[in-house]
DNA sequence: AACTCATGCGAAT
DNA sequence: TTCGCCTGAGTTT
């Protein structure tokens, strides 16, 4: 469940789990035994999320960089022992023992899973533009790209050094509630529809970092189970096949490699 | 048991 | 534009 809100959520979890703290880590996989045993029992100072990556600062010195990808996981619990390793678990941080509970995060699957020198961390965020959900964020960076681009907005939201964090439902979901069609370029697209897209997107990730899921459609059109949602059962277009506000049929149109949806009615040309 | 699919992304073509 | 990689859940044989 990848998208910026997922890896801010975890920054705030891990963050409040283990910040503070003398870690093991571990690999249990194997793929990452050099990386573990360089930071293996020293102390977490802090724990940050850029975009789609999530950076954890150790006393060493060095950063942890994580990157989930398209199936990676993290998964946490608090046990009486630590419990052996449940699949392929290529980073484990344990802290607690004693007289307290074990903590145990795990993580699966990750793209990307190393421990770098400070630079490396400035490097990755370098090529990426503004993070929505960071304080530190410039909307006027993201919106002037956008502005001066022929690329199609649909391309230009996937594409993170434009804006870091969006993913394919984000996407599709904020170009319908602000009735933009995918295909549109950007610089085709009036500067105050921009910043309404920017303003949307803001919205909607820091509701899923809330909620902890993608669930797009506004309370008052649809009565929301509180549980995981089905794919397309809190969306306005993302996997659905018809418009939840129209009934039009839902299309899809291949941008920056994936198909992104949208409403051919509400989302004219 | 086999197969399909996924909220990502960089390298190869 | 396509391919390959990383893993697990859900669906189909």
């Amino acid at each position: 469940m990848p998208e910026g809100h997922t890896i801010h959520r975890l920054a705030k979890d891990q963050t409040r789990l283990l910040v503070g703290r003398t870690v093991r880590v571990t690999s249990p996989q194997g793929r990452f035994a050099d990386g573990a045993a360089r930071i293996d029992g020293t102390v977490l100072e802090s724990v940050e999320a850029y975009g789609k990556h999530l950076f954890h600062w150790w006393g060493t010195g060095e950063i942890g960089h994580v990157h989930l990808g398209l199936f990676g996981k993290f998964r946490v619990e608090r046990s009486d022992a630590v419990p052996p390793p449940a699949g392929e678990v290529r980073m484990r941080m344990v802290t607690g023992g004693g007289s307290e509970p074990f903590t145990t995060v795990d993580l699966s699957g990750p793209t990307a899973c190393s421990i770098d020198p400070p630079e490396v961390r400035a490097a990755i965020i370098a090529r990426l533009g503004p993070d929505p959900l960071r304080r530190d964020a410039k909307p006027a960076v993201a919106i002037e790209r956008m502005a001066r681009s022929r690329q199609p907005i649909g391309a230009l939201l996937l594409d993170q050094s434009v804006i870091a964090g969006v993913g394919n439902v984000f996407r599709a979901e904020a170009l319908f509630v602000n009735r933009i069609d995918p295909r549109r370029a950007g610089r085709a697209c009036p500067e105050p529809d921009l910043e309404a897209l920017w303003r949307t997107i803001v919205a909607m990730l820091r509701k899923g970092v809330r909620e902890d899921r993608i669930a797009t459609v506004d309370p008052s059109e649809l009565a929301l189970p509180r549980g995981r949602v089905r794919r397309g059962e809190a969306t306005y277009v993302y996997h659905r096949d018809v418009c939840r506000r129209c009934g039009s049929a839902i299309r899809t149109v291949a941008l920056a490699g994936r198909p992104c949806w949208f409403c051919p009615t509400c989302q004219p040309r």
